[in-house]
DNA sequence: GTCTATAGTTAGATAGAC
DNA sequence: GTCTATCTAACTATAGAC
């Protein structure tokens, strides 16, 4: 790893235990072993290390998107479409697939934190945060529900409600086990039991 | 109001947008329009101002409960009784109170911020955050649900799959809505939808 | 109980030697 | 591309006049 490189490796882990505002360029010197000075031959300034962490992000949500065959995110149509011939098994290991990601992937769940605690201070984090884990994880889902209510897999008449019913929890347990990596079985368990709660609910002879 | 209640006032204001760390001590006093070494003639440090405002809201919960008819939390089994009897009308009347209070109250609704942005940097923040909004919430509506299973009040098996779908999306709406006051009424009625969208499938003849 | 003044510390960032 | 040294600004908190 270059010294760059190890400059946004640590930032990051730093950025999402204090947030950006509490970290200051000397802590993050330290922990890559430079001088506070000496990180400005790499960087202008902290704001372009943070800049330099969301660009990487973007790039690796796009790979996660491909790696698990997910459509492309502002083509919902497309996205309807192709859920609506998926199994409902195969939606849950989707659905597993996407809370570890932002869980336990070792870029992916510091920056979610990292914007969670940095949402409140700075309108342009707090805009990416609602844009990523909440605006579009519902509109995306409402596309899917709707098809899924359409093509008779699932029962139900609001696909909004059907929505919040189903990301909701995973949000919840996403903020709940955030900070508590040694219970990360105790997570995967509680998201099993809402997903398999929500099929139960909406799939067979639900009303 | 004195002096004192003043900066507690402006301090609550501050710490809810800013965070306790990114609020500096003559930003309060600005706002109360005194020097911020005035302050010290009223506090000995800003986080003596912080102990206060946490002091002042346990109190101002104890009144609330006590408002909305609520049973001690330490005592789950009267909770249990207690609504037991009453009727899903109530229930959502009751949660839509709640709801309001921590995101319209205008104490409430500043201490619920503060804690959501500080909760990252303050073990101690932590703790009071995940014990108010996830924890007690959680654990609270999964006897309340167990005793309307029993009861027949409610259809179901999971209780605590239930309690989760029903507080996650009130969980997700408070996030959601948390910094849009001017989208009050889209909140409430997101909340309406998701309350209705509950009862309609623990009720009656969802299986 | 307000003020001015200031101590002591830390922050982000730059200059210049090597 | 690292260092030492330094600048300017902001921070928490204290001392002491009024």
């Amino acid at each position: 790893m270059t010294t760059r490189e190890r400059i946004v490796e640590e930032a990051l882990t730093l950025f999402s235990i204090q947030g950006y505002q509490g970290t200051s360029v000397k802590n993050i010197a330290d922990k890559v072993g430079i001088k506070d000075s000496s990180l400005y031959k790499h960087f202008s300034s902290k704001k372009e290390i943070f800049d330099t962490i969301v660009q990487e992000m973007s790039v690796r949500m796009e790979e996660m998107s491909r790696a698990f065959g997910l459509p492309d995110e502002k083509n919902l149509a497309e996205a309807a479409i192709l859920y609506g011939t998926i199994t409902i098994d195969q939606l849950l290991g989707l659905s597993r697939q996407i809370f570890l990601f932002y869980l336990k992937d070792e870029f992916a769940s510091r920056f979610r934190r990292m914007l969670a605690i940095e949402q409140y201070r700075n309108r342009e984090i707090y805009e990416v945060y609602r844009g990523i884990f909440m605006n579009a994880a519902i509109t995306y889902q409402t596309a899917l529900f709707g098809e899924m209510i359409q093509r008779g897999i699932f029962n139900g008449h609001d696909p909004e409600a059907m929505a919040v019913n189903f990301y909701a929890p995973i949000f919840f347990l996403l903020n709940k086990y955030d900070q508590e990596p040694q219970k990360e079985a105790e997570a995967l368990q509680a998201l099993e039991r809402q997903i398999r709660e929500f099929a139960r609910i909406y799939q067979g002879t639900g009303k």
